[in-house]
DNA sequence: TATCAAATTTGATTTATATCAAAAAAAGTC
DNA sequence: GACTTTTTTTGATATAAATCAAATTTGATA
């Protein structure tokens, strides 16, 4: 089987939303990049191991998880053409406490930390480009932990319907379950109910 | 009566920790920045409005929170040293949705949206410095986020206790309980309970 | 398509926390 | 130091969600 002919046209256009890559710039990440696939529940980070990656999703779900007593904390879900990162064990250079797995088969780009602290000393560029690439990080799990307290279990559902409808394809119950901080059995019966009212909704209009 | 020096070297303090500023660099940020004070429970962002200043606290607490529907949810308390902005809104150039307010007397030192722009503009240096306390913002964030999924209203307060003890004295309980994300009236049992086992161990230690 | 395993739903019960209301304590103010 | 206001605590009850357990449904595989 012949090596697939990487696309690195995805990641250029994800970076060029931030800051516009002059052609030697892309072709100095390129060289640093390394290109990976994986099968469906694959660790790409375990707790206890030092995150030494920095990940570019090309195709695929990813999720992002903290285990805790005897369940698990989804901290965030990734797909195509989000960053990947434990970035806590990645920038303090210390043990991660969460894991990183595939849900699907992957396609994904991954860029070491030393690849990355060579873009830094090589041109200013990256730091722009990081530093934008954080602030939009930051931006979005503020406003994940606010939903998480300021709403109750079927709001949050119905905003996370609302904005990623796909996700509940892609992704098993129990993973969303603790992704909105709730229980399984909880979901499905908030579920149940967003069913219902969904059904009842239809009904009316059809008369 | 004369008007205070202002004290720079809490901030340089603070910012040589991420990056070692040049003099030159040190005067150039010195020029943009605004000493301000405040008395006790004043707004320094009101949600609506667009965030145009990021502040550096020289002294005082400050508290950032959320209106939702007839209470309040507090996001984080900043001290001395810290960094304070409605990040979302600064960056964004939204109007925001969470208030900034002094629980204290407070003295700050601002800088503009323009006057960081053309910090951005002048040297490079300052996008490595944001970068810096972006990720250190962002692994704050991700910690406090993940305690809130992770642990009950006790442990939560327990785990406060133990990094912040000083908070309980200089900020109401209710602004701690809408942080810790439980009712005021549950923190004032949670805390009795906590008492009790303090005293208990320390009895049992005098034996 | 029959069989098995995994995922989801449903049911009964328990538990933690919210809510509403009032009392007690603490902090200002005249 | 008495009086008022604010903050915290305590009590009784209600409620949302967790837990434990079983029943369905779905999906994969032979």
């Amino acid at each position: 089987m012949q090596p697939e002919v990487i696309n690195y046209e995805k990641l250029y256009l994800t970076l060029n939303r931030f800051v516009v890559l002059s052609s030697q710039q892309q072709a100095n990440v390129r060289e640093l990049l390394k290109y990976q696939e994986c099968s469906e529940n694959h660790l790409l980070l375990k707790e206890g191991e030092i995150a030494n990656s920095f990940y570019f999703i090309v195709e695929g779900v990813i999720r992002q998880y903290y285990n805790v007593e005897d369940r698990e904390i989804t901290e965030r879900f990734a797909v195509e053409d989000d960053f990947v990162c434990s970035l806590y064990s990645f920038l303090l250079r210390k043990p991660s406490r969460e894991n990183i797995s595939s849900i699907s088969k992957c396609k994904f780009l991954s860029l070491s930390y030393e690849g990355l602290q060579y873009l830094y000393d090589s041109d200013p560029v990256w730091n722009k480009v990081v530093r934008l690439l954080m602030e939009k990080h930051f931006i979005e799990l503020e406003e994940r932990s606010f939903l998480l307290k300021a709403q109750t279990a079927p709001e949050r559902y119905d905003d996370l319907m609302q904005r990623k409808p796909d996700l509940i394809d892609r992704v098993k119950l129990g993973h969303i379950a603790s992704y909105l901080g709730i229980t399984q059995e909880t979901l499905s019966r908030v579920r149940a109910r967003y069913r219902n009212r969904q059904r009842i909704r239809k009904q009316s209009s059809e008369i």
